[in-house]
RNA sequence: GUGGCUGUAGCUCAGUAGGUUAGAGCAUCAGAUUGUGGUUCUGAGGGUCGUGGGUUCGAGUCCCAUUAGCCACCCCA
């Protein structure tokens, strides 16, 4: 028989306990923010049913559903004719009814239509759970990660917005990242495609400008062109989209261009606003209003924000936005909502990759018992109790194995104190305390352990 | 879904114009007089060279297929 070999589904990973270490770093600390602004914590399934997912994020969102296969005779409900029409999207709808949480907005909104009785809006909560996309892996992007998100729902006041800044900056501050934040509005973006000409291709034309900076704007252009925009009309938006100048100056200027146009005009008033808002309190990131961010998932109705790392490249680590009528799609209407959410596991990416984590965060027994045998093991467990009760970490090695062994083990694992006793420390009622950092070496009674550790800031 | 790169020990890789028993470092384990680690020294285990086929007297090395991983596009955290 050949022995399988280990492995796991690509896109997805182990955690050692450094890692783990790290990453509760970054989760501490967006937890601890989000608390601090008076959100509250829930969790929903990894499974949710498939027809609370398909549908919500597009068409491509929709293909990197994972699904998850029924359980028994699935193939009996199927008839042969679905089978032979072997169309993968048909098909699964047929024999999968469950999939795994694809973000954690949408089984949010689920979660509030569903509890709606229980909640007294405005309602702000956080989430901090993985989610899975069946997406090709590549740098930056995974299979399974980890999303931190927060939202207040129920509330259309544009201090919402402000006050996700106001996180953004916190979150990223006390991480030691130096980001921009980058903030834009679906109502510019309509008036814009009502602007040149094309008030319903804002879709297109959005996803298009979302790539400048990536491909440039002759590529834009040319894509554009290929969508079946004219000539004039991406003329028209070329100049508009390479305004320069201030956060101010841009908004001046656009709003001299979009003046008549209702939800163009609308939405330059709540940059205007937020911007305001956000001046009133000290930010230490760069925000900008950026005309060409135009995420591109479609529940987006409001405010878009996306966040990027300013010293190395990857992707977007922050990303949100205001959605008007996300419950709708449940049956709840008329609630408005607005989320971000932080990608914990390229935060993570960004922070090694600049050197962000002090060197040893990880936790270790402070102090090993060297176990020399049952006499002189059940003579130092007593003592580990009374470590333990006061805060501190310890552990006995398990058997009799050689004293260097023992230390070997001590030093691998970081362990900074190794307690020793036998036949003379016994005796005298005494035990060795040896500090693997110095070398150095003591001989104390108990209450001297105990002593020792504490001081050592245990 | 589309394209490019790679696949030799647990890990990181060498491996010369195809030629004998495929190497190194790290890691692991064991020893250097039996209660003292991190340094040093010695030794050991561990590979059907991703898999399958082909060319050849002979393939880790060349060709084809397949598979896995990485990177880019798409989209996104």
């Amino acid at each position: 028989m050949p022995k399988e070999k280990p492995g796991i589904p690509k896109g997805t990973r182990d955690f050692n306990p450094l890692e783990i270490a790290r990453r509760e770093m970054i989760f501490s600390q967006i937890r601890r923010v989000f608390e601090l602004h008076g959100f509250r914590p829930i969790e929903t399934p990894a499974m949710e049913n498939l027809s609370t997912l398909m549908g919500k994020y597009g068409e491509e969102g929709d293909r990197l559903i994972f699904r998850i296969l029924n359980s028994g005779d699935f193939p009996a409900r199927v008839s042969d004719e679905e089978w032979q029409s072997r169309d993968a999207a048909r098909l699964s709808a047929r024999i999968c009814d469950k999939a795994l949480r694809y973000d954690l907005t949408v089984p949010f909104a689920r979660f509030v239509v569903q509890h709606q009785h229980q909640i007294s809006f405005p309602f702000r909560r956080y989430q901090i759970q993985p989610v899975w996309r069946a997406d090709r892996p590549q740098k930056g992007r995974y299979r399974e990660f980890v999303q931190c998100d927060a939202d207040v729902i129920g509330s259309d006041s544009l201090v919402n917005e402000a006050g996700f800044m106001q996180i953004i900056d916190e979150v990223f501050s006390s991480l030691g990242l130096n980001v921009e934040i980058r903030i834009n509005n679906r109502k510019i973006l309509a008036g814009l495609a009502d602007y040149i000409g094309h008030p319903d291709r804002m879709e297109i034309i959005t996803t298009a400008i979302d790539k400048i900076e990536k491909i440039g704007m002759d590529e834009v252009c040319n894509e554009l062109l290929e969508q079946g925009l004219n000539h004039d009309a991406i003329e028209k938006l070329k100049p508009v989209l390479l305004l320069p100048g201030t956060n101010a100056s841009k908004l001046e200027a656009l709003s001299g261009l979009l003046q008549g146009n209702q939800a163009g005009m609308q939405g330059i008033a709540e940059i205007r606003e937020v911007l305001d808002i956000v001046a009133v309190t000290p930010t230490d990131c760069e925000l900008t209003f950026d005309l060409t961010l135009a995420r591109g998932l479609n529940y987006y109705t409001g405010a878009i924000i996306e966040v990027r790392a300013l010293d190395v490249p990857m992707g977007s680590i922050c990303g949100g936005g205001r959605y008007d009528n996300l419950t709708g799609i449940f049956g709840l209407e008329g609630v408005s909502g607005i989320g971000i959410s932080f990608g914990a596991d390229r935060i993570y990416d960004v922070m090694i990759s600049l050197g962000l984590f002090p060197d040893a965060p990880g936790i270790y027994s402070q102090l090993l018992a060297v176990n020399f045998g049952p006499r002189e093991r059940d003579y130092c467990l007593p003592l580990l109790s009374q470590l333990r009760a006061g805060g501190v970490r310890c552990e006995m090695y398990p058997g009799f194995a050689k004293v260097k062994k023992q230390l070997q083990y001590a030093d691998k694992n970081g362990i900074p104190f190794v307690l020793m006793a036998g036949e003379e420390e016994m005796k005298s009622q005494l035990y060795s305390l040896k500090n693997m950092q110095s070398g150095e070496q003591k001989t104390l009674p108990a209450s001297g352990v105990i002593e020792e550790l504490a001081r050592e800031g245990g």
